[in-house]
DNA sequence: TAAGACGCGCAAGGAGCGTGCAAACAGGAT
DNA sequence: ATCCTGTTTGCACGCTCCTTGCGCGTCTTA
């Protein structure tokens, strides 16, 4: 079973705000020296409770202007179906999330895109024609109040 | 304005998937010499193209079994009331994502829960109780296809 | 064509990394 | 209490990597 004590979680909270930090700056947030910093680091990624790092880019700096969530609905369920959708879900960059839910629609997806031209042409051209897909509806992001992917270490026991 | 050519692309594209690359294996990848990736890195980190670097955490390793769809429609529309509702979603640390939206409801929030008993209490004690809030509706996620947060750039044009 | 600005690779000094090692510590059995 | 064993720690050191200065080539503009 994998063990997470005290200082790992003060290195996970420490490298989910700042996935580029030494082992020396590691070291002064958690108490302890660098060489164990770089230890446990490495444990944490073996073990996979630290699955990669990535550098966030600025979507307005790059020019997506749009972000939309699509709920899908699809034509039949059976596990052919499925795959089918999944497959596709997989192979389109502008789509960042997707899930299946409960409720009334069978997955929402969220996807970055450049323009509405963007969005139109994913659901319309695209998600819409596809084999699996029985019905869409979209609604557009108007404000982000809060975009992450951090998890709540805060109150997390050691063990 | 901030201009972006083609090796800058390469670098955004390696470092959104890897953010711990060195510059060494970031100039193998861009076919540049590792100084001037770190000169570019820098540039890009300033002009706030690259926002952040975040190591990303298993949320299964770390016991986060819930993951849940939150639309949330205001009492009220009025500022005084969004502002209230804003600062709510803001200091509760499980809600990673929030976004206003067109279509039927207000508010949509992706919320990281330890268990059910988590987003009860999130939902039943936390949010509808708030004076801001008028209706809940949450949807559970069953599956996760796909999640990331990784920007299209394949088809960008450096510019 | 001359001059300035820009982007490049190279080299070197300095910072950071990770392994070996011995000391400190924790916990169970006697 | 005391010993024994396995784990975790900090330090030292060789090695890699980072970043800045520098000189060169190229492109633009007057």
């Amino acid at each position: 079973m994998i063990s997470v004590d005290a200082f790992d979680l003060k290195i996970l909270t420490a490298l989910q705000d700042d996935g580029r930090l030494t082992n020396q700056e590691l070291a002064e947030l958690a108490g302890l020296s660098a060489s164990q910093c770089s230890r446990r680091r490495m444990r944490l990624e073996e073990e996979k409770v630290i699955s990669g790092y990535h550098a966030d880019l600025s979507s307005e700096a790059l020019g997506f202007g749009v972000i939309a969530f699509i709920q899908v609905g699809l034509a039949t369920h059976s596990p052919d179906n499925s795959k089918r959708f999944r497959a596709l879900v997989n192979r389109i960059d502008e789509i960042q999330e997707a899930y299946s839910l409960t409720g009334d629609a069978d997955y929402v997806l969220k996807a970055v895109l450049r323009d509405l031209k963007g969005l139109s042409n994913l659901v319309n051209d695209v998600l819409m024609p596809h084999q699996s897909v029985a019905h869409v509806r979209s609604s557009i992001v108007l404000d982000r109040l809060k975009e992450s992917a951090k998890l709540p270490l805060r109150d997390l026991k050691a063990g």
